[in-house]
Order: C-alpha cells, then sequence, then structure tokens
DNA sequence: CCTCGGTTATGAAACGTTTCAAGATGTGAG
DNA sequence: CTCACATCTTGAAACGTTTCATAACCGAGG
C-alpha cells in the first residue's frame, strides 16, 4: 500500500479511504490512486486488515464427510446463505477423524472465523465446548445439541414413521428393518419412529437386521440374509437406514433373480440423487438437507452479529416420503 | 499473549519462545507459561503471526462441483498430502460459476494462501493467469494448461479408446457413444479414443448420440433414442461419457424390458461408487482420482518451496477400464 | 479582508505477533 | 575472586493495514 500511495503521490490514509470508503476521496485522486493500484499489481493483505480490527468475514463449516452428498447438499445450504451475507465458507473435512477435527477446530480459531458450523464425528468432543466457552460462535448440524448450543436436526423418528406407515398402507405387515450399528443416534431413531407407526397401527411387524456400517455392501449381505428365509416368514418389505443400503439389497436382489417390489418393496432414508436414478427408482425419506444448511447459516450468523442476549435454539425438521417404483409397481 | 505474560511474570518475547522454540526456555519458565495459556484460554492469532513473516501454511481447492463424487475424491487426495505436510487445504465450491470462482481467487490471494489448486468453471478466466503472474503457485487439475504452469489431467483419448477396444473384444461391432456436448474437451477426446481404437482394429461402427448434458436424465432419453430404433440397426453396446449418463441408460432399459448386457452392454466413464452399486453392477473407465489428487498437491507444494527455478509440469496420467457385469454376462 | 463551514487529505497510533541483538544470570576454570 | 562463557530472558522494531483527530484547502458570506 505504501509502494500504491508513493506512485499516486498520496499518503497511506488515503489510499486506504479510496479502499473502504471511496466516496469521501475525491474522483480525481481517487482514480490516480486507482490507477496505481492497477498497474502495482497490489493486492490487499487480508491478514493486516483482520489484525487491524476487521472481522474475517469468514465462515467454516467442518463436515463428517465431504463425499456423502448428504452434506455437500448441506454443504451448498450453507453457501449460499453466507454468499448472501457476504461472507466466505471453508470445508474442512474431518473424515470422521476425532484428531482431525480436533486439529481443524484449533485452526480456525487461531483464523479467528467468525463462527464454525460442525457436523461432529465425535458429538462429545470437549474441544467444541471448550470453543463455543471461549466466544466462538458454533452451530451443530444433523446432530442433537444441549441447550447451550444451537443445533439443527431432522426428526429421525418422524422419518421411521412415515416410511413404516407407508408400508403398513400398501398392505405388508412383515418388514425388515435394516441398518447400524445401533448405537447410531440415527438408526435407534429411525427403529423407534417404525415401531411407533407398527404399534400405532396394531398390526405388523418389524425384524431388525442390524448391520455394522450403512454403505452398500452391508445392504448386499442384509439382501442375501433375507432371501435366505422361507418365503413364508420372509418379510415383504425393508426398510433401510439410509440409501446405500437400500442400493445394496436392491443389487442382490437383482442378482437372485428377486422382483422389486413385487417380491421385495424396499424403502431407503436420506433421498440422494442415485436413489432416483437407481434401476428400480427408491422410494426414499428425503431430509430438507439444503433448508438444514440455510438454517444452520442462519442461527449462526445472528449469533455471531449479536453474541449477546443471543438465545440459542435447537431446530427440528419434519423430512417427507418421496414414493417412487421400489413401494409402487403401477406409477 | 501480553496478558499470558503478565500472569506468568514474563516478556512477550519469553511466551513467543515458548510457543515457537520451546528447546531455549529453562523448564521452570516453560511450565509457568504453559499454565498461564491454559488458565486464560489464549489462543494464537494467525494474522499477526502470518503478518510478521509466517507463511499461512494453507492451500485451497477451489473446485468446480463439490456434489460431484469424482472431485471430492481428487480433494481427498489433496488432503492427504497436504495433511502429511503439516499444511490445511481449504475447499473452495466455485460452483461452476466464474463469477464465484474469480470472487474466490481474489479472496484466497488475499489470505495469502501458500497456493491454489483449482479445477476452472472457465479455463481461459485471465483472474488465474494474472494470480500466477503475480507469483501465487497455481496447477490445474483435471484440465490441460499451457506449458506456463502445472496441471494434472487424464489421457481421455486412451479411455475412448479401452472402452472401444472391449467392446470389439467381446464380439460388439454396433457401438454407440452417448455424451455430450461434444465441444467440452473431454467428450472430444474420448470419441476421438473410441474412433482411434475402431481403425485400428479396422471393423465395428461408432454412432455418436450428442446429449446436453452429462447427467442421469439424459442417459435415460438417449435410452429411449436407442431403444426406439429397429433391432437390426439398433447398436448392441453404448459407450457412455460418464456414469451418470449409464446409470440413467441402465435405468431405462431395465423400464424397457431390455436386458443389460445381453440386448444391450454398457460402458460408463469414471468409476464413481455407484457404477458398482448399481442393479447390474456398471463396466467403467476409472480414473486414479486420489493420485490426481495427491499428484496436483505435490507440485503445487514444491512450487511453492522453490518458486526459483520451478518448472512447469504437465503430468497425464493413464485411465483403467474396470470389467463388470454390465459387459460381461457370466461372471 | 476575515471568518466560517465543508470537503479532502494527512500522519500517527494501534492491532498481536515474531525476531534478534543485547542484557542478565549462572557456572566452572584459573 | 575474577573472567569467560553458556544459558535464559528481555525490549524494541517490524509486519501492512485501518481509524481518527487534525490539518490544509476552498469558496461563500459578512
Amino acid at each position: 500500500m505504501k509502494d500504491v500511495a508513493a506512485r499516486a503521490g498520496v499518503s497511506l490514509g488515503t489510499v486506504s479511504n479510496v479502499l473502504n470508503r471511496p466516496e469521501r476521496v475525491s474522483d480525481r485522486t481517487r482514480r490516480r490512486v486507482e490507477t496505481a493500484i492497477e498497474t502495482l499489481g497490489f493486492v490487499r493483505n487480508e491478514s493486516a486488515r483482520q489484525l487491524r480490527g476487521g472481522g474475517s468475514r469468514t465462515l467454516a463449516y467442518v463436515v463428517l464427510d465431504t463425499s456423502n452428498p448428504f452434506f455437500t447438499d448441506v454443504a451448498r445450504g450453507i453457501q449460499e446463505t453466507a454468499d448472501a451475507q457476504g461472507l466466505v465458507v471453508y470445508l474442512c473435512n474431518s473424515g470422521d477423524d476425532p484428531h482431525r477435527q480436533a486439529a481443524y477446530l484449533d485452526l480456525l480459531e487461531q483464523q479467528r472465523v467468525e463462527g464454525v458450523l460442525i457436523t461432529p464425528a465425535d458429538a462429545a468432543d470437549p474441544g467444541i465446548a471448550a470453543l463455543a466457552r471461549r466466544g466462538m460462535p458454533v452451530v451443530v448440524v444433523d446432530r442433537g445439541a444441549g441447550p447451550d448450543r444451537c443445533s439443527v436436526t431432522v426428526d429421525d423418528v418422524l422419518g421411521g414413521d412415515l416410511a413404516a406407515t407407508h408400508l403398513l398402507d400398501i398392505g405388508h405387515e412383515r418388514v425388515a428393518f435394516i441398518g447400524g450399528p445401533r448405537t447410531l443416534g440415527q438408526v435407534a431413531d429411525r427403529i423407534a419412529g417404525a415401531e411407533r407407526a407398527l404399534t400405532r397401527a396394531g398390526r405388523g411387524t418389524l425384524t431388525v437386521l442390524e448391520t455394522s456400517r450403512l454403505d452398500v455392501a452391508e445392504g448386499r449381505r442384509a439382501g442375501e440374509r433375507l432371501a435366505g428365509l422361507p418365503a413364508a416368514r420372509r418379510p415383504t418389505a425393508a426398510f433401510c437406514a439410509n440409501d446405500l443400503l437400500a442400493l445394496g439389497l436392491l443389487q442382490q436382489m437383482v442378482r437372485l433373480g428377486m422382483r422389486v417390489p413385487e417380491d421385495m418393496a424396499i424403502v431407503g432414508y436420506d433421498d440422494i440423487e442415485f436413489a432416483e436414478a437407481a434401476a428400480v427408482p427408491l422410494t426414499s425419506v428425503s431430509q430438507p438437507r439444503h433448508l438444514l444448511g440455510r438454517t444452520a447459516a442462519d442461527l449462526l450468523i445472528a449469533e455471531a452479529r449479536a453474541p449477546e442476549g443471543h438465545v440459542h435454539q435447537q431446530v427440528v425438521f419434519d423430512p417427507e416420503l418421496v414414493v417412487r417404483t421400489s413401494t409402487r409397481p403401477h406409477q
């Protein structure tokens, strides 16, 4: 900036004014400074600016897994909101590694970002609480949080209920739930929701096939187990804890020559892009991912702008059932 | 830091030494300072540190589309390398919007990141060249670049050749190419590669069904067009410019009651996770995404560490064909 | 001709670190 | 007891901005 000032024949302060309050500078001077900036290729040093007082105008989303379409959609929602407010979002991929998560949180705090959105690898990580205690606005995304933090989640019990209710409605009585481990809050909630639906209807049975992970391979394995059962006892429908399982199950059914949905109706969860693209388009429970992200960003920005008097909110959204061919043969 | 120094009864310089060169500080003092840091919850101000001289130890990957699994895999490769070097990676999603891309580049330069990896929305964007001219290390990922920049790409002509050769090998003579628009370099190269293979073999015909985009819906549409042809003239195999098209095509085939691969063999491109998860697992041309990212990051770090005497490299990797059920009925 | 008000431009302080030359303290040899 | 030397600590300068009180300038009104 010193060079720019020298070349334009003005003082440092004037260059700063051109950059930050151009209306206070006469047109002639402003133009001189601007051409000096142009010819010298001057680029503001954000560190210095930030040091002097300006905020960083930066948010960060520490995300569990960038390769999961669910989270990238959430991220898009966050970015949209941030964009509209003139803020930038850094995406940090923790890869479900608590150690990496902690490293990122450290870094972001040192970087003085305005706030952190996080889908925690380890929700109990004391680092998150400590961060918040030191005054950093934090919003937890897609995981519950206590009353001393904002969070944005989707009602998984309702999601399970919707799925099971749909299957009951179209005449299924023997339903399998595929997913696990049950220690995952989301899995437990979805099971609870399905059971709630059965209880309310007063009919139907739910057989839980617990899996060790929520991926395609486990879906295939579950398909094998289902196919191995005698037809009379075999569930006629499967509710999968996510779409990856559902896709794996569908694949195995096709491989074994069983028809979907005639021999086995399938409901997935998350409504990822590939649910619709499957050979038999998948019925799935859809979460408002985009809205999740937008709301989380809104909450964060609100807290960052008015730290005093901010009231933490725990927002819960309702999921929706999207019915497709995998539960409805005649479209 | 001043507070820490006061509380520990030492000078500012000593606190800095504890942070940066602990071996120069006596154990007693070091411990005193450390507990002061602890109790005060002191967190270094990265802006100040950076201002004074340290680099930012940060890279950025400006990516075309975070929701495309291809790019997230590349990003993982980048992150791995960066991690190993103690650098952090910010992911910036341009969403294929040249305007957003430019905004991010601006910001990153102001932030003084050590280098930028970019899969450009608009490769011709003068902003990229300008950035490089001002001394910022830049590596172009998955797009070609001139000799005045490092780039890392995959040989698309070879990929097209591999796919077509495979189809010829298993006895197909009438092959459809599905993809577009042809103005995309990658599409043109893959077509050229397929034609090269046919020419070399001296047999087979390639019918190009041009699409307006590379997505599932276009794949379905292409499937309809193919199915509408009289069986005698209809291609017996389709080579799709990416896996989304291939999945759409597969879906349409299933819907119309045509068998894959018996009535229509399908080869995709990219080998995304869902290629294997499809009802009929897809044969696909696989690109070394991970390696792409790692190599790009290596090049960038090398340039950042030794800007003088750096020689720009254009690295080209070979793709590989992964054969699955969609071209090979009897596994 | 002087004063006043308004518009522009200036200069210095401040932000929170790191670095480095120089000072203080302690140790062992002579 | 002194000196040389090593170890530890200190203080001040520097990094590149922004901000704000103040100065310079200019034209108009008295």
